[in-house]
DNA sequence: CTGTTAGCGCCTTCAA
DNA sequence: TTGAAGGCGCTAACAG
């Protein structure tokens, strides 16, 4: 141990050495580790004066206390697991965003996990949070397993956006139904009777709950349902625009199409450009889940806008609520309503 | 402990239960806690029929190691803390995808931190990594008081997109001068002369790169550089809208912008539209960082594009060398080239 | 090849 | 108000 008081803040090449414990605190303190936990925790009693010696010292010393130390003996931490299909889709992100300013607020730390929407990976992930013993969770689920694994340990889910785990822990999800349905009903209102939907899953409630939406509006306003404009796109690059292209090729009656999320979106309205169909002229379009982009193309994208950063933020409020025990007993499930937002994209059908 | 043989796995109300320790693993299948852990580990020996009894054990009691405890023992782990400004930007977003593939595919847990561009949470958020005792961090440093308080503490560092340390730890950086020299050139070249610039900093290594750039380009070309030109946004939600209106007003010969990032580029862009001046007929546009809606808008913005998956990725392999001691010595500075993608929105100069 | 022992850094009774 | 003792769950020496 170099001089005493005279600690340097680390020079260049120094070995990395030995972090201060607080066993080190309370030696250049003159306590004991029990006083110096007591002042530095400020759980228990430590005088005044004491209080502060232990304080400057740790300063000095530049000393944090570990984590790992600590939660080891608590038996508990202020950790929580965050589990997203993928950071690179913006839905995503602010999803993690609105969440991840609750936790930290509250003093939490969010661990954040992508599974790149591999159920491999997300049982990996859950996992790694299982083994970083983090007390809560926040999911958007791609398997029943995810949520069950993680509940029978007794940690806490929270699942958003989508339900796997049927009503067996906490939710924050969007109506995805009425929202499609709104859209579809506008396209119904506007004459489109041949309205195609577009999507890349159909096992996830999301899915489930807009194609139901947009049959419901058919329904609601007598147009059959068929099943051939139900595009069911796979998840490869390049795809959806194929797909789209093929179904347009194959049903050149179609006046609308429904693209069921913002990938979708994205990828429908580049392969009209591509085949040189004018939005709305030739086709209308709306989209699920509402992104910048969408006001800023000409013709703006007709859309239904989610609150997704509060999505996150009120499944982090609901989680918390739920790890400081100020919420117990049955699983509560949040719906929140989405809006529609009419833009350039869609206009009546010219007969 | 209920039936042994027949551990359920948690079924509907039952209380937290206590989760399996390597103790009761080694219960279960009849060996010492040691003999359990390095069968469950594959470090040291254990007997082929004994190691798979451990495990069939720890398989039925649903054994999950305890991090906390192993990183205790071992003093180290395998978490990296990255330290981001804002996850709702797509730029951020997409550096930590980058970051997180490569991290876990190497087998090691990213743990993200947002400072929102404040440097009190910048450090706030160095705190908790430190707290956490993550070998490595990823940080888009705000401050040099972070990068010095973790190599302090003998954690390595790397700054991404920007350089706050002086060389004084590793770096992956794109050359913003070139970049910005690149599109200011484009805009000489089209015969522009008076080319405001857009910014809302210039306290990191990006803005001071790209004003740098910009000013060597109009020295390559000898045209004057005029520091009315450049407009130093603040960070509130329209602000740099209301500074490009007012530049606009009051400098009624500017013929084009370059935006110094892509909050700037849509801020602009935006300003543009509602001012009711077309692009490229009235003003030309260029951005610094390309964003998926540059190619989507009519005309496509011209834009600097930058290697932002690539860049998180390099980095964390610059780290994971780091921290596997393949690297060692001198900090490196890893230099990525950005690229110019001419789109419509910049066009001749009509004299 | 396996079990015993010890201790990582911290906190929390309990006794002084 | 403070210190001593014990232990959270795990693994690295060491002895058997």
């Amino acid at each position: 141990m170099s001089a005493p008081g005279r600690e340097r803040a680390g020079g260049e090449d120094s070995p990395p050495r030995r972090r201060p414990t607080i066993g080190d605190v309370a030696r250049a303190a003159g306590v004991s580790p029990s006083t110096a936990s007591r002042a530095l925790t400020g759980q228990g009693y430590a005088a005044a004066p004491v209080k502060a010696r232990v304080l400057a010292a740790a300063d000095r010393l530049g000393y944090v206390p570990d984590e790992f130390a600590r939660s080891l003996k608590r038996r508990t931490n202020r950790l929580v697991g965050v589990v997203i299909s993928d950071l690179r889709n913006q839905f995503y992100a602010d999803l993690a965003a609105g969440i991840e300013q609750v936790l930290c607020a509250a003093g939490y730390q969010m661990v954040l996990v992508n599974d790149d929407g591999d159920t491999d990976r997300e049982l990996a992930g859950v996992r790694t949070l299982l083994a970083m013993r983090v007390p809560g969770t926040i999911v958007t689920p791609l398997s029943p397993e995810a949520a069950a694994l993680l509940t029978t340990q007794g940690v806490h889910v929270v699942e958003v956006d989508r339900q796997m785990a049927h009503d067996r822990c906490d939710a924050v999800l969007v109506d995805s139904e009425h929202g499609a349905r709104m859209a579809t009903a506008h396209l119904l209102e506007l004459g489109h009777r041949r309205i195609a939907f577009v999507i890349d899953e159909l096992e996830w409630t999301t899915g489930v709950g807009r194609l139901a939406g947009y049959q419901q509006a058919l329904r609601d306003h007598e147009v059959g349902f068929d099943p051939e404009l139900v595009v069911r796109v796979g998840f490869g690059e390049g795809s959806a625009a194929a797909a789209t292209a093929a179904l347009l090729a194959a049903h050149p009656e179609v006046t609308a199409v429904f693209a069921a999320n913002n990938l979708m979106a994205e990828a429908v309205w580049q392969e009209l450009r591509r085949g040189g169909r004018r939005v709305p002229d030739d086709i209308s379009l709306v989209a699920f889940d509402d992104l910048p982009w969408m006001t800023m193309v000409q013709p703006g994208v007709s859309a239904v806008s989610q609150p997704v950063v509060d999505m996150g933020a009120r499944a982090a409020e609901l989680l918390l609520a739920r790890l400081s025990g100020e919420l117990r007993g049955e699983p509560r499930t949040v719906w929140l309503e989405p809006r529609f937002e009419r833009r350039g994209s869609t206009r009546p059908l010219a007969s």
